[in-house]
RNA sequence: GCUGCCGUAGCUCAGUGGUAGAGCACCUCCUUGGUAAGGAGGAGGCCACGGGUUCGAUCCCCGUCGGCAGCUCCA
């Protein structure tokens, strides 16, 4: 008998091989139990026909709980492959790998000829057949190594990969299978019990990816797909995909007129007059920030030669990105980064310890050679401007430096709206510049200087600059989705490369050392975000139109309008009047659709009263207010910076 | 860059081996209207580009250039 401890420090004696799914039994009394896809045995999710050899602790594993939905999106993923062979023929598809990822699953096919999107439904619906036949998922556990290559050899005619992937295996490992029909698929589990248990699914797209994310090896078909034990978290879940679609920033940048990327200049995009306003409010609140923290702000050189590359380490460390050229057959790259000009700022005439720290911003153009297929929209260019900084400071002043642009981070995050902030250290990669100590150094700095602020960090191993360390920052958008923006890096290197140096208090030469940070990171990446945090509906401060006035007959109000107009220019409100031959209706549509924050309607009591009726974004209506009283509220509401309306809180 | 898909009016999309259509947007006229679509008329296309097949190509084939999804890369 062995003795097995279920929650509540339940225990409960059953025989030896007593399986997984036999000790449900003792859930009678707890309905959700009974829907139980897997058990936890000591911490580890198994199958239910796992049988239960010796004392341990035990917890169904029942819908709600992430780990039912790997193990039903796993299954799926088996379900799916299934599907494929019955629909291509089991001998001639070869199978990858299907793990389970974020909000679904994929599976890697090598198949006997291109997809198209009609197989999907074709597919689906073979699913559905296999879920209807209610199929035993089993555990067939293989002898060795050798036994299992056997099997899978025996099974099916094509079985490269997975016997690449056996061969990989270390030496004693147990390798299972895992049968439903005529399908066997090499897989660790657990599984649902049967394919009947599975839920709502739905084939989402196709796409290449290669086999084990090799560029050089073969190219595989990917199915991605999602699944859940319900048709309405299904249903849900499409609709927030759909939401997100809504929001895209490319669809929004081209119905507001913010942006766009001409098949002339792909990557690099074109700011219309609507996206420019936007831009340049954002770098104006930057400034301002940084004028209270006493930053100053240089432009330094595009375009540099290539000894200066050299001494930067770019030459070595970064030229497939950067495009360079030739001038009176000398080379020239144009800059990628802005640090090397920084450092040639800091080298010009001999610097003290009393101007540290040198806090000096760059709003600077950079260029980056980026391969076409990774291109997107805003947030994947080749050219893009940085609200960079370069801070040289001595090593007593890196922490408290640290300490301020965290600070920094969380302010300017917060007055956009994204409160919810995750931060990363990436430290030393493969590829790197500087030694060892300066390594230990700089992890060592950055890690203290987190800790020393409270915050929780994940490291992210490798994943650092090639000169230095970074703390990475993610912040969650409107839409739940975590966004990489900010990032804070620390580097000994180009000082020592540039050879910069300062006066010390003693009168000796000392070091400084860099930290590199870009607070919104690049703003055509971080306006391209905000477009979709925002939904394109700006807060006032950055909304390219403020408000417009609608004349509700041009002929009787349109002169009052003009006179609108002027009183909340005056106010340094962006304005227009919509002039259009249209009834009231149709201008406040096409307002909402231009995602206008405030809508002034001016008719015969307003032009008699020098008021405007006031209509909010959201359709709230305010009523006849006066103009100059709307101008003020505005003027008010926009130099706050404020994200939610003034005129609605007070009314 | 790689694989797959796509490219028809400013936008969203129909369509056919015999050189093209809708809705919205645009322009003009009527209408001067009260909070998400008033009416009529008009203009607008080298059907991405270059080859090929064909009596004839927007349609079929090949290539190029762009776009989309993913991968690789990047951060």
């Amino acid at each position: 008998m062995i003795q097995i401890r279920l929650p509540g420090d339940r225990v409960v004696l059953r025989p030896a091989g007593t399986t997984a799914g036999q000790v449900l039994a003792e859930f009678k009394d707890d309905p959700a139990a009974k829907k139980a896809v897997a058990a936890k045995v000591d911490g580890k999710v198994v199958d239910l026909s796992r049988k239960l050899e010796r004392d341990c602790a035990y917890e169904p594993v029942v819908p709600g709980s992430p780990e039912a939905l790997d193990v039903l999106r796993h299954t799926t993923a088996h379900v799916l492959a299934q599907a494929v062979a019955r629909h291509f023929g089991i001998d001639q598809v070869e199978f990858a790998i299907g793990p389970v990822i974020e909000d679904g699953f994929y599976y890697d096919f090598d198949l006997p000829r291109p997809i198209s999107p009609e197989d999907l439904p074709k597919i689906e619906e073979l699913m559905a057949q296999i879920r209807k036949e209610d199929l035993r998922v089993e555990r067939i556990e293989a002898a060795s190594k050798d036994h299992a290559l056997e099997m899978i050899r025996a099974d099916r005619s094509k079985s490269r990969l997975k016997q690449e992937l056996i061969e990989g295996f270390p030496a004693g490992e147990v390798v299972s299978f895992y049968r439903q029909g005529e399908f066997t698929d090499l897989c660790t589990g657990p599984h649902l019990p049967s394919t009947g248990r599975l839920g709502a699914f739905k084939l989402l797209s196709i796409a290449g990816a290669y086999w084990r994310g090799d560029a050089k090896r073969d190219q595989l078909t990917r199915i991605y797909a999602t699944a859940f034990f319900s048709k309405e978290e299904l249903a849900e879940h499409l609709r927030r995909l759909e939401e997100a679609e809504k929001r895209d920033h490319r669809r929004v940048g081209a119905a507001l007129e913010l942006f766009r990327i001409l098949p002339e200049a792909p990557g690099f995009p074109m700011w219309l007059p609507n996206g420019t306003i936007v831009f340049n409010e954002l770098t104006a609140y930057v400034r301002e920030k940084l004028r209270r923290r006493r930053y100053v702000e240089v432009r330094t050189p595009h375009i540099m030669n290539a000894d200066l590359w050299k001494r930067s380490g770019h030459w070595y460390h970064y030229r497939e990105n950067m495009y360079g050229f030739q001038i009176e057959e000398k080379d020239f790259a144009v800059k990628p980064m802005n640090c090397p000009g920084a450092a040639l700022f800091f080298a010009q005439g001999l610097r003290s310890y009393r101007e540290l720290p040198l806090r000096v911003a760059e709003f600077g153009l950079c260029h980056r050679y980026e391969a076409s297929g990774t291109l997107h929209g805003l947030t994947r260019v080749r050219s893009f401007v940085q609200d960079d900084a370069h801070i040289f400071c001595s090593l007593a002043q890196v922490q408290a430096e640290i300490t301020d642009l965290i600070g920094l981070v969380r302010e300017v995050y917060g007055d956009m709206g994204l409160s919810a902030l995750t931060m990363f250290l990436s430290t030393r990669p493969a590829d790197r510049t500087g030694s060892d100590a300066m390594w230990d150094t700089s992890e060592d700095a950055l890690a203290g200087a987190l800790r020393a602020n409270g915050i929780d960090y994940s490291v992210n191993p490798g994943d650092g600059a090639f000169y230095g360390p970074k703390i990475d920052i993610k912040a969650k958008d409107a839409i739940g989705r975590w966004q990489q923006l900010a990032t804070i890096q620390l580097d000994f290197s180009l000082p020592e490369k540039f050879d910069l140096e300062y006066v010390a208090e003693d009168g000796t030469r000392a070091r400084p050392v860099v930290i590199h940070r870009a607070i919104l990171g690049s703003i055509e990446r971080f306006l391209g975000i905000l477009i979709e945090h925002f939904g394109g509906a700006f807060p006032l401060w950055l909304a390219p139109e403020q408000a417009v006035l609608l004349p509700v007959s041009e002929e009787k109000h349109g002169e009052a309008a003009r006179k609108a107009q002027e009183i909340l220019e005056d106010a340094g409100l962006r304005v227009s009047v919509d002039w259009s031959n249209e009834k009231v209706g149709k201008k406040v549509r096409n307002a909402a659709i231009r995602k206008i924050p405030y809508v002034l309607v001016i008719g015969d009591r307003e032009a008699e009263s020098g008021t405007a009726a006031v209509r909010l974004r959201d359709g709230t209506d305010l009523g006849a207010r006066p103009l100059a009283d709307i101008a003020a509220a505005l003027r008010a509401e926009a130099a706050a910076r404020s994200l939610v309306p003034h005129m609605k809180q007070e009314s």
